[in-house]
RNA sequence: GGGUCGGUGGCAGAGUGGUCAAUUGCACCUGACUGUAAAUCAGGCGGCUUCGGCCUACGGCGGUUCAAAUCCGUCCCGGCCCA
């Protein structure tokens, strides 16, 4: 068994770095942590994606800290939770998960946050489902766990309060979402659960089963969300989201496509930067002699760092300078047959960088397209042969080449 | 069960017989500019098209009308109030 490290100053950071609140506070959990204590800790990830983001690394990076000191780590897949879909996420839909998919969308959750965690080697994390124990509840059980939490308690959750007001339509198995997490730390009897802050509730919820049924105090620490200084949350809304199963190139781009707001909580939450270099960065941003980009860079660099290797960071951030900074055209392009006199039209739609023939059109009559670095203005081009091997751009990240 | 209000494009949300493929905001796309795939500004944003138009769409079905997202009937779903 692996040893639990008990160091101050490190276990200061751990509970300082990008953590919002812990429950029910710093200090106790800290005492709990020097004293040498091997805690069982762990966070839940729905498999309602093919992929997990950059969101979800931020706990992911945390439990990788724990780990580090030497804890018990369990990843949670939650293909039972998943299935009731969490209100948290209003926009979530309630899409069947076979146990198939599940199983394989964890096997790639696995792999995913591998950058962050480890599942192998010394104290390697345990990965678990909570299906296994809650598809086991029946009616009874149910209405047991229920009745120990009133209406009341449910509805102060901001986002119920929000539909409240907006009268929007609450569901009753939206009640059970809470629940359901909250079975999770009881049959696992745990000593930690993490998640982000908009997590709280629910696991607050989890604190108050642990506390009724096995009479344990767990701690809940809540991760602070990836926002700029508007507030602003990295979302799919804002349609900024890093997947962490993207490759490279486009894992360095999105970072890069991230507004300025992003580049400070970006290195706290998602890099493992040293605390006195986040300190430096946070500084030099200040001047604006300093151009934000070049902290992007590096941001984005850190980040692909972490997910794909040193290599292929490197090889990203050259791509993305030569591509978008110098407008080079790539080495790497993928080559897209053509047929003898086809449409250009059709062609972009075949080639998979237009969306339909209309859209095609338009990205050709807004300027968007451009053959060898000539502007194409007329839509009606057809190709034949003399276009053998010739670059198609189109706008300003697809390049094809054509192929006949 | 009764009353009442409502269901519109990826989302939010206008429109209440023709001028509606449907105002606007977000998201998205393209361009300009730049410090970047940031910010800002401009344009675009259902599909097909022989570029004249055509087709499909405002919860489902049916109807009235020359004409319906808009009116009527019916069904499904939701909010609020009453029981």
């Amino acid at each position: 068994m692996s040893k639990v490290i008990n160091d101050e100053k490190l276990i200061d950071e751990v509970l300082d770095r990008g953590v919002e609140n812990i429950f029910p506070s710093r200090e106790e959990l800290k005492k709990v942590l020097i004293s040498g204590k091997r805690i069982r800790l762990y966070c839940g990830y729905d498999p309602t994606a093919k992929s997990l983001h950059i969101g979800n690394a931020i706990s992911v990076n945390k439990l990788g800290q724990f780990q580090k000191l030497g804890h018990e780590i369990i990843f949670l897949i939650g293909d039972f939770t998943g299935m009731i879909g969490d209100p948290t996420d209003k926009s979530a839909t309630r899409t069947k998960i076979t146990r198939e998919e599940t199983l394989e969308n964890s096997k790639n959750y696995q792999k995913q946050v591998s950058g962050y965690l480890k599942f192998d080697g010394e104290n390697p994390a345990k990965v678990l489902y909570n299906s296994e124990w809650s598809d086991k509840i029946n009616f009874k059980d149910l209405i047991e766990i229920s009745s120990n939490f009133t209406v009341q308690q449910m509805l102060q959750r901001d986002m119920f309060q929000q539909r409240l007001k907006e009268e929007k339509p609450i569901y009753l198995h939206e009640f059970l979402y809470p629940l359901a997490q909250g079975y999770d730390s009881v049959a696992m009897d745990v000593d930690l659960e993490i998640g982000g802050n908009d997590q709280m509730f629910n696991m607050l919820c989890g604190r108050d089963l642990m506390k009724s049924i096995k009479n344990k105090d767990k701690f809940v620490l809540t991760m602070k969300l990836l926002t700029d200084d508007t507030g602003k949350k990295m979302g799919k809304t804002e349609g900024n989201v890093v997947n962490l199963d993207e490759n490279s190139e486009n894992m360095f781009g999105q970072v890069m496509a991230w507004s300025d707001g992003l580049i400070v909580p970006g290195f706290e939450l998602c890099t493992n930067l040293p605390e006195e270099e986040l300190a430096e960065i946070r500084e030099k941003m200040k001047d604006s002699d300093n151009n934000p980009r070049d902290f992007k860079l590096k941001l984005a660099y850190e980040i692909t760092k972490i997910n794909h290797g040193e290599d292929a960071a490197r090889g990203a951030r050259d791509y993305f300078i030569k591509t978008f900074s110098q407008k080079e055209i790539p080495e790497d392009i993928p080559e897209v047959k053509a047929e003898e006199s086809m449409k250009l039209i059709d062609y972009l739609v075949s080639a998979n960088v237009a969306s339909s023939n209309s859209d095609a059109r338009r990205k050709i009559e807004q300027g968007g397209v451009e053959i060898d670095g000539n502007k194409i203005d007329d839509w009606k081009l057809v190709l034949d042969k003399s276009y053998e091997g010739k670059v198609i751009k189109v706008g300003k990240k697809d390049f094809v080449r054509i192929k006949f």
